[in-house]
DNA sequence: ATCTTCGTTGGTAACGTTGTCATTACTTTT
DNA sequence: AAAAGTAATGACAACGTTACCAACGAAGAT
């Protein structure tokens, strides 16, 4: 199995065929005013031989490489799918290829994986908000390509970014369970609060909440990834400190769903004794009875967004209107508040 | 913002430190026996000129590209994003990266996906389960990396496997279902059943049921992608045939998980009215009450093994004693059975 | 003092493709 | 029928790196 003498080339094609090496390739990539002979000859040398592309090769001659960076901080919740089905879909028909990268929620990991995607020379780069490092803001200053920020769109882009509002986003919530009449509102949030985003959202949530006059009580922030588990967690050390707590927002959706079954174990009634409310509206928190409120991130969209927008670029449309792409947010109100 | 004069190359930087480009190339990759007061001086020369290493012309010189092509059906449920993140995890520290695509449940855009990947010249391959056209396994025979096929090991594989048993799988969950007194036992699926997989396990567990005395009823392939939703639907459908069913096993437990809260809406008492079996164990179903009874698939550990399968083969190490690692599945018992 | 050996550096030639320009063959125009 | 275009093909060089081999000097062996 799998063993190969050596991988034909052009050189193999065009010799087969009789033609130049150089009309080989014209023919291989389809480049305008080829003779209808000339293509049959060529097509059917590379097909005998089994030819294959050598894309490093072009890549190297030609400078574009047809492969887009893509850093996300981890795959272990709905987000990021959610985001990279997007792009892929945007993506498809052109000949780009996602290259994938884990930042693990940490600034200085993006910044070595940046470090080593660009040495791929890939023709644009897909990384997740807006904060980096100087050293990643020094490498991307650098970088000639597309560069899409998704997910935040509270702030500057370094290019372009598409995404929702943190800030909104938080400020919703607040003025959600404020309008439903909650006073004594707490917090629970994940992995260390590194993940700036739920930090922003927590941050303007709180803001709001002072501003209406009823400050958050207390959060607390577990240290491990986002889980339901951690979520329930989170709600069982929440109750400890303060039992009067009557709302409890999540950082997202799945430490939501845990906070939930928690509360319904314990026999408190949701959302009477303790309204729950989560972020993102995944779909396995809408089927659930009762439904979690929760806001509604556009996560398969960014993504497709963030796709044409890198296709558009590096297809020479340079006059993209806004550099900042800002989706709305959409809270479902459900059982939970 | 974005604009490069010209990347800077190993030309530059040995210009710069007074050395040979291939001196400069040497300490760029840390290659052996090089003087202290090259490496420095070469060091030095690089970081003034921010000098970036072209990977891709790195990669055309020496055959290795160091890009591992993943190939999934989808991201849409929690199990391929897992064996990412288990394959990341694996390759850190070796220079290799992911390069994804993905074929829908489809193996003609498997194939068409794949065919484009080689044409990167990747290290490794990665793709899901067993069945591909015959075309793509042309393509395959004549790869020379390593090629690691994922989730199921029912199946002679081109080159290494890592999975579970799709045949145990079902046999187990029909047993479990029998053992537990249920006899009239139907079966709900989605994607049109274009996941072999989920189909092997329903004809093994339709085989089992049969042997056992205790055919499977009827079953109800829904043609959506997997989402809770869809499993209330297929549920639903079910019972308007046939209101004697008294369990139903789902493809996965997004669709099992759609199918509990469609069935405790409508007031039946589960499990004494209908049991509910699901598949892959994901976290947010052990979380909610009653849990889920599933099977656990360690879809982590099988991206955390394919990934060390193809360091291991890259760096040398033909002799893999198994070409097949057929892990162990878990059945869950949780309070809907 | 001469011969090895080894650590270190350099020169040259690829890797497989495609951009650029040149050339040939074939039309169309006047 | 000559001039002027246009379509089709080819030659060459280059993209940035690294494999391979050669060469140098210094240290150790004889």
């Amino acid at each position: 199995m799998n063993k190969n003498p050596r991988k034909s080339t052009l050189k193999d094609v065009a010799a087969l065929s009789g033609v130049s090496v150089i009309s080989a390739s014209r023919v291989m990539r389809n480049a305008p005013n080829i003779s209808k002979a000339l293509r049959e000859k060529v097509e059917e040398a590379a097909k005998t031989l089994g030819y294959q592309r050598n894309r490093i090769a072009g890549s190297l001659r030609g400078q574009a490489t047809e492969l887009v960076a893509v850093i996300v901080p981890s795959m272990s919740n709905h987000v990021f799918p959610n985001i990279m089905d997007g792009i892929d879909d945007a993506l498809e028909g052109s000949q780009l290829r996602q290259v994938l990268g884990m930042s693990k929620y940490d600034a200085a990991t993006e910044e070595a994986v940046l470090r080593d995607m660009l040495t791929w020379n890939p023709a644009g780069v897909i990384l997740s908000g807006l904060e980096h490092t100087d050293a990643t803001r020094e490498m991307l200053a650098h970088f000639s390509g597309p560069i899409v920020e998704v997910m935040d769109v509270d702030g500057d882009a370094l290019d372009l970014a598409v995404g929702v509002s943190m800030k909104e986003s938080g400020t919703l919530i607040a003025r959600h369970l404020f309008e439903e009449g909650y006073r004594r509102i707490a917090y629970v949030g994940a992995w260390g609060e590194r993940d700036i985003r739920s930090l922003k959202r927590r941050v303007a949530a709180e803001a709001e909440l002072e501003r209406l006059g009823a400050p958050l009580v207390t959060s607390v922030i577990m240290n491990e990834a986002s889980s339901p588990q951690i979520g329930a967690d989170g709600v069982k050390q929440l109750l400890a400190i303060d039992r009067n707590i009557d709302a409890v927002f999540f950082a997202n959706d799945d430490l939501a769903l845990g906070g939930l079954f928690y509360c319904q174990a314990q026999g408190l009634d949701v959302p009477n004794d303790v309204a729950l409310v989560g972020y993102n509206g995944l779909d396995i928190c809408q089927s659930i009875s009762p439904r979690l409120t929760t806001i509604l991130t556009p996560r398969y969209e960014i993504g497709r967004r963030a796709g044409d927008l890198i296709r558009a670029r590096i297809s020479g449309a340079d006059a993209i209107s806004d550099r900042t792409s800002h989706l709305d947010i959409q809270l479902l109100k459900g059982g939970t508040t």
